[in-house]
DNA sequence: GGACGGTGAAACTTCAGGTTGCCTC
DNA sequence: GAAGTTTCACCGTCC
């Protein structure tokens, strides 16, 4: 092995490698395990930078992703200014192809990262700087498996360019440095476990070979799992035939699927769950929510069922700041819940009441509260609502398809019109609004806010009042819509006929 | 004497990531 | 368990 001095130029062993990696015209990733770090150390290193005009630039097209950059978006656009970035989950999707481009550009010279970046495709990093290999679990700090490790590691070298890269861990002390050795540099990845062993997914793998006539009776569902990859590690056939009885057990009484004369046949209700691909116990809560729910349901309630579910988590973390609030609000709403409150000793109160606070989140967005607000108060990142909001529609999806299922036609469009508030982020008012192709929660807002609330209103409104409200092309389009043409002449009026 | 500002230590607070589905006018 | 942030006491300076 050989040995290299890094110059010491500040108090901050990560800043001092960046430093020096640059003066080598290189690049870098380095590794964090937290947001919050992530973005602490691309700052770190930018203050020890200069900007250049063309991350000027890049700077600039950062702040522009988003209607109204946030303070995140600010940060991340000061850092970059200097060539240095930072990149994670919280990030807008179009910020972090705009980092991994510039990067690989070089116009980015180190991008500091959670482990989104070590799954990522190849990038021109000379070194992987690993600053934290130990990240809050279960039992406090764990460290990361091997095979984690190596992951980012492998991130460094690039074969174009290098003919080898570095890979860095920092160790805080002479003891860590024999014990992160020992541990990641002579130890032995750890054994792939089969994923399959995790319960939600094994519900959902019965029910859909079931759905799809792949198996139709209990032997032959045991015999399918008995060659996966899972009963291979497993080895007790005993308890692999156990779990399978449990399975197809609860299947059988939330009504997914029927056993007769021995044969498995899935439900109607079964084979739309297993088409959804959603956990069929997700689809149980839901559909016994729906059974709970009374004529009229609340936007509240319709979310709070949908963020209780597995595939939402991980959910918001409640703070203690939060808890007395999140009670409150549990106390306000107390009826309109269509997952009944545990009782506060048990365990699945802290899960109800993060479900709580993550659709109260999902709410306020679509009472149009900025980003940088929901940031503020919810401790969301842009990039984590959008995936919130996606996961958020599919389930939406799922609950109107049960919802039709169990004939519960007065609820239908309640959850459609939650669906659309959702996708769009605004308040029940300027659904009409919407119906025209080319507006969004934006426009949508702008007409309101002249008066113009419904499709009557727009088929009223002048053109030069649209025009002036959404641009000229856009109105010319919402008039086309109404079935209005509108002939534009050069020199600036415009008149409009109507073609039926 | 009081307003203001800088500094550093102590007290809190919070903590990674990403795949699934449909078509609907 | 530890990094990062907020709070707060303390001190010096200026008016």
């Amino acid at each position: 092995m050989k040995t290299q001095n890094i110059q010491q130029k500040t108090s901050n062993d990560v800043v001092d490698l960046a430093l020096d990696t640059f003066e080598k015209n290189k690049q870098a990733f380095i590794f964090v395990n937290t947001k919050r770090s992530a973005e602490k150390c691309a700052e770190d290193i930018a203050k020890k930078l200069h900007s250049t005009p063309a991350c000027e630039f890049i700077a600039q097209r950062i702040l522009k992703v988003l209607g109204s950059p946030t303070k995140q978006c600010k940060r991340l656009a000061d850092c970059v200014k200097k060539g240095s970035a930072f990149h994670h989950s919280g990030l807008h999707n179009k910020q972090r192809e705009i980092v991994e481009e510039e990067f690989r550009l070089g116009n980015i010279r180190f991008i500091s990262s959670t482990p989104t970046l070590a799954a990522g495709i190849s990038m021109p990093a000379f070194r992987a700087i690993i600053r934290d290999v130990q990240r809050y679990g279960k039992r406090g700090m764990e460290y990361i498996p091997v095979l984690e490790f190596l992951q980012m590691a492998g991130r460094a070298g690039r074969p174009e360019f290098d003919s080898f890269g570095e890979a860095i861990v920092v160790a805080k002390s002479d003891d860590e440095k024999e014990e992160l050795e020992e541990k990641y540099l002579l130890g032995e990845p750890e054994d792939i476990y089969s994923k399959l062993a995790v319960e939600p997914v094994l519900r959902t793998y019965v029910l859909s070979l079931i759905s799809a006539g792949f198996v139709n009776d209990f032997e032959k569902l045991n015999k399918f799992f008995s060659e996966t990859f899972w009963a291979h590690q497993f080895k007790d056939v005993g308890e692999l035939i156990r779990v399978m009885k449990r399975m197809k057990d609860l299947l059988i009484e939330w009504g997914f699927i029927q056993e007769t004369e021995q044969k498995l046949k899935a439900t109607y209700a079964g084979m739309r769950v297993a088409e959804l691909y959603i956990d069929p116990l997700t689809a149980h809560e839901f559909v016994k929510g729906l059974l709970r729910a009374e004529e009229k349901i609340s936007h509240l309630g319709i979310l709070h069922l949908i963020c209780n579910s597995l595939e939402m988590r991980p959910l918001l973390n409640v703070t203690t700041k939060d808890f007395e609030e999140l009670q409150e609000k549990a106390l306000q709403h107390d009826k309109e819940f269509l997952s009944l409150e545990p009782s506060e000793f048990e365990p699945e109160y802290e899960t109800w009441l993060k479900a709580l606070k993550t659709a109260s989140m999902l709410n306020d967005w679509c009472e149009e509260i900025s980003e940088d607000e929901l940031l503020k108060k919810y401790n969301v990142r842009p990039g984590e609502t959008r995936a919130k909001l996606n996961l958020a529609d599919w389930l939406l999806y799922s609950l109107h398809e049960l919802a039709k299922i169990e004939q519960k036609q007065n609820l239908l469009s309640q959850i459609n019109r939650a669906r659309l508030r959702l996708k769009y982020g605004i308040k029940e008012e300027l659904i009409p609004l919407l119906k025209f192709r080319g507006i969004g929660r934006v426009k949508a807002r702008k007409l309101f806010s002249k008066g113009i609330k419904d499709v009557a209103d727009v088929k009223k409104a002048e053109f030069e009042l649209l025009k002036n409200v959404v641009g000229e092309k856009l109105a010319t389009k919402v008039k086309s819509q109404l079935g209005e043409k509108v002939v534009i002449q050069k020199k600036g009026f415009s008149s409009f006929e109507v073609t039926e």
